[in-house]
DNA sequence: GTGAAAGCGCTAACAA
DNA sequence: TTGTTAGCGCTTTCAC
């Protein structure tokens, strides 16, 4: 890489004159400026990041924890950060605490070097689990502010970024209801988290809501045995069951490709509501009708926020919390209109 | 963030002895280091990310590229790479190019400013497509070494991690012969791409070694209509097909739930095996029996070369190329033994 | 209009 | 054993 020192000594002037003609200075002759640029130019001369960090005591580059880069969610989320983030003029540092308490907060410490001006996270399972949530003060404290999606800390003073889960999921019972249906089951297998049980008190609230039949149908699906298995002795258990909403990624797929496997018909016997995205969404036959969490939104909504509160660090002192709207696109696991 | 100054200060030492102090130097007294590692603890201190770059002109972050992040296999390899670098003392700074040439030159060059010491990438469509390359050729000659994974530019000089995609697809085939099958498909969505050409050799390979029956039948999906009508168009045409390998991430779980739809029963009259992971291999009712590329260990292999490059710099000068071994992970849409 | 010098936080050669 | 100083690459104040 070529310094500022390289090109002031191959034009014969001065460290100084090179950067001022670099950043059109108004004190710099209009000749100098150009044959500075002209040579900077020709060595494709960039000022050196870390010089200039270290100066400005600004990194431009955000932290981003994420419990599971292998859940398409938060890939979607992180896109959008990305997509953000590089419009922007940050980067992103990526880490991955695998739904571990220790390796986010291990991320949280390593990246609290300087190496970073704030954090965007999602908050790992294990820390939701312990309520163990230290480190995020600590950082705050250093003065590194954090946005939090989806899984957040309540108890933290942050930006927030979330959807409304308990709504989400009335609107599909809604739909669901809409279409005919009385016995519509839950099944999910994030019940540990607290979007997972935003969206079963939101199930509840939905048959509150239902004139008939408000007895709950819940299946919680467990990692210990083969979640195909439970599908399938759920489905045979409870055969009256005419509609699914499924709380997580995949189960809403599973549940179609399933239940068409036992030989009912997708949506005439059973319709499924599912939280899958496009792609996943179209794995199952009939194609899965889904609550579109907007993930991607999810993650410019959290750089947006992060980069306002970096820019006006005295200004609007209150934490935000930004709710992203959820809609439901319509496939053929339901019966549309 | 505290520094080395205001530790001496408030120590009445010189700067260099904390700074000696905290690196365990011998020239300094033991008591004077207890003395000095006790207020750094204190207050928590941690040498400042950027000064040390500057300073050593390293940064100990590695710049990775990735087409497309909602793409599995990719998220994979990121969290492959994101492992093997924590383990080794590296941060990940995350590039999308999103499959444009444009993105991922703007990557390169954005991050080739000292931000970082390196990039490990995977090739972008367009730039596979127009095979235009002097953006990775400028940043070797910046300095910057970079790994290639799956998505290589045969004509760049560097590191690369792949798989042997033919060996791959013929042990495919051959698992299909073993079984009995007669006429066996290959369907793909993927033949613009460096891998997805090696994987139609290795088919065209494949029926070559057969003993009968090696007229080819190819699907090559695109993504103008609807990917589902394409394979049910593909299946009513083509009725005597008996075995089907899938080239790339979901089109091996399409076929099954299409093909169990319109009335085939898997694996007893058509065999499939495709390129999915877990996750989505298991979203087919009968889940799909996949060619597993072992994402995870390309993306730490990558990242053990680039590490390697970057401490012995003027060591073995010549581009390695590492091969991944693939293997056959069984489940029920084949007949196993 | 141009240059010298200080300083961001750190390490290390050299001096004391 | 400890301190002084220079320098990594850059911006910016202040002198000229």
């Amino acid at each position: 890489m070529v310094t500022l020192k390289q090109l002031a000594k191959e034009l014969n002037v001065s460290i100084s004159t090179v950067s001022k003609a670099l950043n059109d200075s108004d004190e710099i002759g209009e000749h100098t400026i150009k044959r500075v640029k002209e040579l900077a130019k020709f060595y494709n001369y960039k000022p050196n990041k870390m010089a200039l960090s270290l100066k400005s005591n600004k990194t431009n580059t955000v932290g981003v924890v994420i419990p599971n880069i292998l859940n398409r969610f938060f890939a979607k989320v992180l896109f959008g950060i990305e997509k953000e983030a590089t419009k922007l003029g940050y980067n992103i540092i990526t880490c991955m605490s695998n739904e571990l308490l220790t390796k986010e907060k291990q991320s949280l410490q390593l990246l609290a070097n300087g190496s970073v001006d704030g954090f965007i996270l999602s908050v790992a399972e294990e820390t939701q689990i312990k309520n163990n949530i230290d480190h995020f003060n600590t950082a705050i404290g250093q003065g590194l502010p954090i946005v939090m999606f989806d899984r957040v800390a309540s108890d933290i003073k942050c930006d927030k970024v979330i959807i409304d889960d308990i709504e989400a999921i009335c609107n599909a019972a809604h739909a669901l209801v809409v279409e005919g249906r009385k016995r519509i089951a839950f099944i999910s297998s994030i019940d540990d988290l607290s979007v997972g049980k935003l969206r079963e008190a939101g199930y509840h609230k939905a048959l509150d809501e239902m004139v008939t039949n408000n007895e709950p149908l819940i299946l919680k699906i467990n990692d210990n045995t083969d979640p195909q298995q439970q599908i399938i002795s759920f489905l045979k258990h409870n055969k009256k069951l005419d509609g699914i909403i499924a709380a997580d990624n995949v189960s809403g797929v599973m549940a179609i490709n399933i239940a068409s496997y036992l030989g009912y018909k997708i949506p005439k016997d059973i319709s499924v509501i599912g939280f899958a995205d496009e792609t996943i969404s179209k794995l199952s036959m009939p194609q899965l009708t889904t609550i579109n969490q907007n993930a991607e939104e999810i993650g410019k909504s959290a750089m947006r926020l992060l980069d306002k509160r970096l820019k006006n660090e005295e200004e609007f002192p209150e934490p935000l919390i930004k709710v992203i709207k959820t809609n439901i696109t319509y496939r053929d696991s339901t019966i549309n209109n």
